[in-house]
DNA sequence: GAGGAAAGTTAGGCGAGCCTAAATTGCAAA
DNA sequence: TTTGCAATTTAGGCTCGCCTAACTTTCCTC
């Protein structure tokens, strides 16, 4: 009858306890589980760390815990990090579209920010933005209430030879890679074909606009698409300003 | 020979040891000297964990101290300070005049955000301000290489009756007191003009553009003003559009 | 089914910041 | 000059969040 400790001793929402809550409900929702070793990963972390932590948690009722199989967050888990990953989407959006900040630079602001940003300023963040629905690097943002429509994408690995797409998401956690797409203007809307695959892991052939670029499969594997409806190859000649 | 830890092993600006400096750094200015039980008191914490803090500080060379006798900031110390309260006016100019917060309630949002900003954050809100020199509540703008125009000045008490003076500054930390003061339309750049004083400390009566408002003693110690040159009163109709 | 590797947990420890209670010091008034 | 109070410091202890080292469990392979 105590295994939870009661309301009134609500574990404080600090800035390490939000962390792990964000990452345990990533790697949930991205890999069905969230394994110790991963949030140790994630968190930059030693494993036993984490599983001290976890007990925390689930002591004060964010998550389940079964010791050596598994965790799951409760639904007040889910919660506190869903909040957490609506203001840093919020304050990522704000950065770039307000403040000019380049995409690959708001990662690191957005997650100390994400700590200290009162509720209210926040939605004062998402009004001046007109309420987006996602963020720079198209994820989706979690309403108020926590919800969010985290559905699942195919990648740009997974293309077809011929087959047209719609990029729609990247991760925001490596610069590199978002400086790379960048330099070849993929980002979230733009419309992408997959003109050649060379085997064995080769590199895959794009065209964006009117460009192509060679990118390998790992980066590939990190780019998630939409497949367009009406997707055949369209010779340049044949599209005129269509976005200009 | 070692009474101070060499650089290489530099205390970490935490929250704490931010609030800390920035606590003593104030103290300093405003009364010449920062007693242990005041710092305890700004800071809601006990005594003797500021001589613990204090130890710690003076160890890695951010002040000196004197057991039982005092203590005091160092360049090293005073330049943290500075860059800190620098973040936290910035803060509260972009959060009242790009987002819209009342005066009264940006002190706390600064309070947590001015430890979480980045360098280039503050930067870009400073340029988005066009490098403001002063805070909503009238408070100089330290710049980025650490230099404040802290001028003393007197307070709304000590205006002799019939005394013209330009409002120029008042404490962010009361928002009691600021609600009152945007209330009667007195903020940083109103000018004031003292009508009367009731004796034995009772209210003072204020002329504020057109209306008369009264304020009590303490009230008016917290207020600080700066007198006009060219100072009598001025019956309303002689005034024409010098404003406007 | 038996090992062994990999994953997870327990045990024991550490520093930062905080606390209370018990000295200690300084100062001001008698 | 003494005395007593107020301010400050020391002593000892707490929680949080982290660590390493040693253990237990799981699961995969033979």
């Amino acid at each position: 009858m105590m295994s939870r400790k009661d309301a009134a001793a609500r574990l404080a929402l600090t800035e390490p306890v939000e962390d792990y809550l964000k990452a345990i409900y990533e790697l949930e929702t991205r890999h069905g589980v969230a394994a110790t070793s991963d949030v140790a990963t994630a968190l930059a972390v030693a494993p036993a760390s984490v599983t001290g932590m976890i007990r925390r948690l689930a002591m004060h009722g964010y998550l389940d815990h079964v010791p050596y199989r598994g965790v799951q967050l409760t639904d007040d888990g889910r919660r506190a990090a869903l909040r957490t990953i609506r203001r840093h989407r919020i304050l990522e959006s704000y950065l770039t579209s307000v403040l000019g900040y380049p995409w690959d630079r708001v990662h690191d602001e957005a997650e100390r920010l994400e700590h200290a940003a009162s509720d209210e300023l926040i939605e004062r963040l998402a009004v001046a933005l007109g309420h987006p629905t996602q963020d720079p690097h198209g994820a989706p943002i979690p309403t108020v209430d926590g919800t969010v429509d985290e559905r699942p994408h195919r990648t740009l690995a997974d293309l077809a030879i011929g087959e047209r797409a719609r990029m729609v998401q990247v991760s925001d956690k490596n610069p590199q890679l978002l400086r790379y797409l960048a330099e070849i203007a993929l980002q979230p809307g733009t419309e992408v074909t997959m003109i050649a695959k060379a085997p064995f892991g080769g590199p895959l052939t794009l065209r964006i606009g009117t460009a192509d670029a060679m990118v390998g499969p790992s980066l590939a594997e990190q780019v998630r698409v939409e497949p367009v409806a009406d997707a055949r190859i369209v010779p340049p000649r044949a599209r005129k300003s269509t976005t200009g």
